[in-house]
DNA sequence: CATCATTTAACAGAGGAGGT
DNA sequence: ACCTCCTCTGTTAAATGATG
């Protein structure tokens, strides 16, 4: 992987998509390098191969495609199929009947994150007839948009967190002392000020910062990292639980 | 018409495959 | 190991087309 190169996709002008496409194309299904001569007969034969050429060595340049050796052809990068993916890709629709299972099984899924993870992967499998893997969003990432804080007994709160793509955790709290709702408000609302858009690990960054005095806002920030390190645990006993593991997936 | 950008053909060199 | 053949590349000069 060049993840330097992943970062951000160079812009191409619609000849040099066409060239990459062809490149991805064809060396999928051959497997063998794709040469400019190749390209000129096959793809484009308004064009001369060494018009080709240059075309590829400034994808080389780019990253998206890369040479083996001297003498021979281009094969894709990973950020040259990445591109590919993304922006060159003719997406097929779905059977009648692919849309039916979908529908059908999801039906009667479970409601639980977990039981409908479960459930795409199986489905996934089913009518791709490949292994599947599923994973959840990874929640650590995600920032926060915002926090809320309810009184469930005077010494016991409910965090309600919400996450950028309005993914909602929620997480039990024992308090050290008696705390009113106004005071959990107020407190919510400093939260909301100090801790907004930041992500677990500029949170546990400015947990460190925070003076032993500040046991309440200590114990609350603790239980927001918490719950964003795990997509559906427990609001009693955080863990990761094993199920979370169990469905991994990446884009291509 | 001059200038610039693009495209093309031709050439030399590099590297792999196969034969001896 | 060496040689030959083939394929492919990069470079360069010339041709072509667009623009002011």
């Amino acid at each position: 992987m060049e993840t330097a190169n992943m970062l951000e996709p160079t812009p191409l002008d619609e000849r040099k998509q066409q060239i990459l496409k062809a490149v991805v194309s064809d060396y999928t299904v051959t497997g063998v390098p794709v040469g400019s001569q190749v390209l000129a007969a096959k793809y484009f034969i308004a064009l001369s191969s060494a018009t080709i050429r240059n075309e590829l060595a400034d994808l080389v340049g780019t990253g998206y495609l890369q040479q083996p050796h001297t003498s021979a052809g281009r094969i894709p990068t990973d950020r040259g199929y990445r591109y590919f993916v993304d922006f060159l890709m003719q997406p097929e629709s779905a059977s009648p009947g692919v849309r039916r299972t979908v529908r059908q099984e999801f039906e009667s899924a479970p409601r639980s994150v977990d039981g409908i993870l479960e459930k795409a992967a199986m489905v996934l499998a089913q009518v791709t007839e490949n292994v599947s893997l599923v994973t959840a969003p990874e929640i650590s990432e995600q920032r926060i948009k915002h926090i809320d804080l309810v009184s469930l007994e005077p010494q016991s709160a409910l965090i309600i967190l919400v996450l950028e793509g309005n993914l909602i955790k929620q997480q039990v709290v024992h308090l050290d002392r008696p705390t009113s709702q106004d005071d959990l408000s107020r407190m919510a609302a400093m939260l909301n000020r100090k801790v907004k858009g930041q992500t677990a690990e500029e949170l546990a960054a400015r947990l460190a910062q925070l003076g032993p005095d500040r046991g309440e806002q200590r114990r609350i920030i603790e239980r927001v990292i918490e719950s964003k390190s795990c997509w559906n645990c427990s609001s009693r006993a955080p863990s990761w639980p094993a199920s979370c593991s169990r469905w991994r997936s990446r884009r291509m």
